[in-house]
DNA sequence: CCAGGACGTGTCAACATGGACATGTCAGAT
DNA sequence: ATCTGACATGTCCATGTTGACACGTCCTGG
């Protein structure tokens, strides 16, 4: 895998090019998009809102990434990838920065639980296992029912895979709190 | 796990809570935090330069949830956590937003891998689940070496959770790559 | 003695972002 | 008929963030 690309003229923007990815499964208006940064693409990788992502669809049409059709109820516009669109996105998926942007309050107060007093982190930990197995609880049947649906041949389902990952994720966190507190108690048992 | 708080009158501001999560260690100068956010937390969870943690290290003594001593070489300062700080450090850890900010370039492209031609997202995954293994063996001996530097009774070393932390996610991302590939396999046989 | 590199702090301009503000349409229920 | 809520687009401002610019110090090796 390519790590160490930058390309120079063309900068980071991630905004743009989650917008590229989620318009390649198909024509899509502003409202759609930011309906779409509501479900798991904006839980678990990259947030925003309508008023940063109708200015980025401009610039994008501008860049001619998109082509945009006025005709629609209410003003809705749809936009459509181009080939330019297509493009710019493969690269971006297949060359990676040497350094990816990453901001994940979470994974910071992951990274800062041993800031807490013992007892603190105990709970802190506790909460994150009981989440963490609550989340994997409502999931799982979801992806379940998802596969049982899926006949031999079909294409998979858009989102499977991101769908898997954040199971996953949910899982390794889990197993990551229950390993934490056995730590933290082979080392300073609990007071009381 | 409380996951609805927003307390009005204290903003987000993560960049804050990092720095005094990381003071929280011990005292530092802005040229420590810095070089603090080149490793794993930088890597993982937040990034920020200089020329941001100067200027928040300013309000946070501002707000006295730090002190500052001018008497180094250098001109280097010391920071040092206040009861103030480590009681907003305290709030932030306990009470988590229902919605916390995420911006993770390396998720977002886990999320979009569908959109690529299957040709494509096979080879990226294929690149990714070498990659994650490459850090897993980088990773895993270091961990190793800490515990077995590690006696009993010993409080754990500053940042072990994290470090493990990071090794699980490797591990679940590798996993999770390897999962896609056959789960692609079984609907769309490779070409060639 | 002096050069280079690590140490160390700071500002500034350009751009990214989120939340509030602003406006209007369409469909279905009362 | 009117009201409500989802649909739909947009701008503005305060703040967050990055990379470049700017300055000066201490130590070590040649």
């Amino acid at each position: 895998m390519d790590m160490s690309d930058r390309t120079g003229t063309v900068r980071f923007m991630s905004l743009r090019h989650a917008l590229l990815g989620l318009l390649a499964h198909g024509p899509a208006s502003g409202y759609d998009l930011t309906r779409a940064f509501e479900g798991g693409i904006g839980q678990y990788a990259w947030q925003a809102g309508h008023s940063r992502i109708y200015p980025e669809l401009g610039k994008m049409a501008e860049a001619e990434q998109v082509v945009v059709d006025e005709a629609g109820p209410r003003g809705r516009k749809t936009y459509t990838l181009t080939d330019a669109g297509r493009t710019e996105l493969r690269r971006w998926m297949l060359h990676w920065p040497e350094q990816a942007t990453v901001r994940d309050e979470t994974v910071l107060r992951m990274f800062l639980v041993q800031s807490l007093e013992p007892d603190d982190a105990r709970r802190l930990l506790e909460g994150i296992a009981e989440h963490c197995a609550a989340e994997i609880a409502r999931l799982r049947p979801v992806m379940e029912a998802e596969d049982a649906e899926h006949h031999p041949g079909d294409p998979l389902p858009f989102g499977r895979l991101a769908g898997e990952y954040g199971l996953r994720q949910y899982e390794a966190v889990h197993g990551w709190a229950l390993w934490s507190l056995e730590r933290m108690a082979a080392v300073e048992p609990a007071v009381g």
